[in-house]
DNA sequence: TGCCAGGCCGGGT
DNA sequence: ACCCGGCATGGC
């Protein structure tokens, strides 16, 4: 599936941002959001000089919320940012080099003890932001992976990524290549209303192997 | 004009 | 261990 999404779309050169600090922003503010919201709440921040853990620290949460609007449930995101941001200011001393410097494990525990971040936001800021080879599921990644029978898509978040885990190598860039092409597929060929589309690369595939 | 978008939490079975 | 409602903006 790797390969034939790849030959599809290509490299796509993720997490967009400039910063491990902004990818773990970008993380918690997409949430069941469309990133193109994202973009606008981040551009802001960016305008204002508020992207930094100091500012946000520092940052009353409601005035917080007004910066970060368009990326929407922005009262709720931004207490989830301060208690990021605090747990990165307590334990790290506000440095996202110091924090990729623990071990993953322990460090996605960590992540998941914080209020407003769960599997997939870690993931992704261990992967995308970090470094670190962990896989991230999201409803792309679950709608692809199910429409396509590979696994019932009521299973949990840690079955699918079990999947990833227990059968390839530890590898960064895979990890990362991967999902991005999760998502893109999923994006293209992959709506909600549809549940299969003859012009996704990957039902092409298996027509040509006699797959399903 | 509804439907959807790169989830997570809290309270209830 | 699930299930569900709440959270909210902006694009198509």
């Amino acid at each position: 599936m790797y390969h034939k999404l790849y030959q599809a779309f290509g490299p796509q050169y993720w997490w967009p941002g400039d910063t491990p600090f902004e990818v773990a922003v970008g993380a918690i503010l997409t949430q069941n959001t469309n990133w193109r919201n994202v973009e606008k709440a981040i551009k802001k921040m960016k305008q204002q000089k508020m992207l930094s853990a100091k500012a946000i620290h520092e940052m009353p949460a409601a005035e917080l919320a007004l910066l970060i609007r368009p990326a929407g449930y922005f009262n709720i995101k931004a207490k989830r940012l301060k208690s990021f941001v605090g747990f990165l200011s307590n334990d790290f001393r506000g440095s996202m080099k110091r924090m990729k410097k623990d071990a993953m494990h322990p460090l996605r525990e960590k992540l998941l003890n914080i209020h407003g971040i769960g599997p997939e936001t870690a993931d992704s800021i261990l992967l995308y932001a970090l470094e670190k080879p962990s896989f991230v599921i999201d409803a792309y990644t679950k709608r692809v992976l199910s429409r396509h029978k590979v696994m019932e898509h009521d299973r949990s978040y840690d079955d699918f990524q079990g999947l990833f885990h227990s059968t390839l190598q530890r590898d960064v860039q895979l990890f990362n290549e991967f999902h991005a092409l999760f998502v893109q597929a999923g994006k293209t060929f992959c709506k909600r209303r549809v549940p299969l589309c003859d012009e996704c690369p990957l039902d092409k595939w298996k027509a040509e192997d006699g797959i399903n």
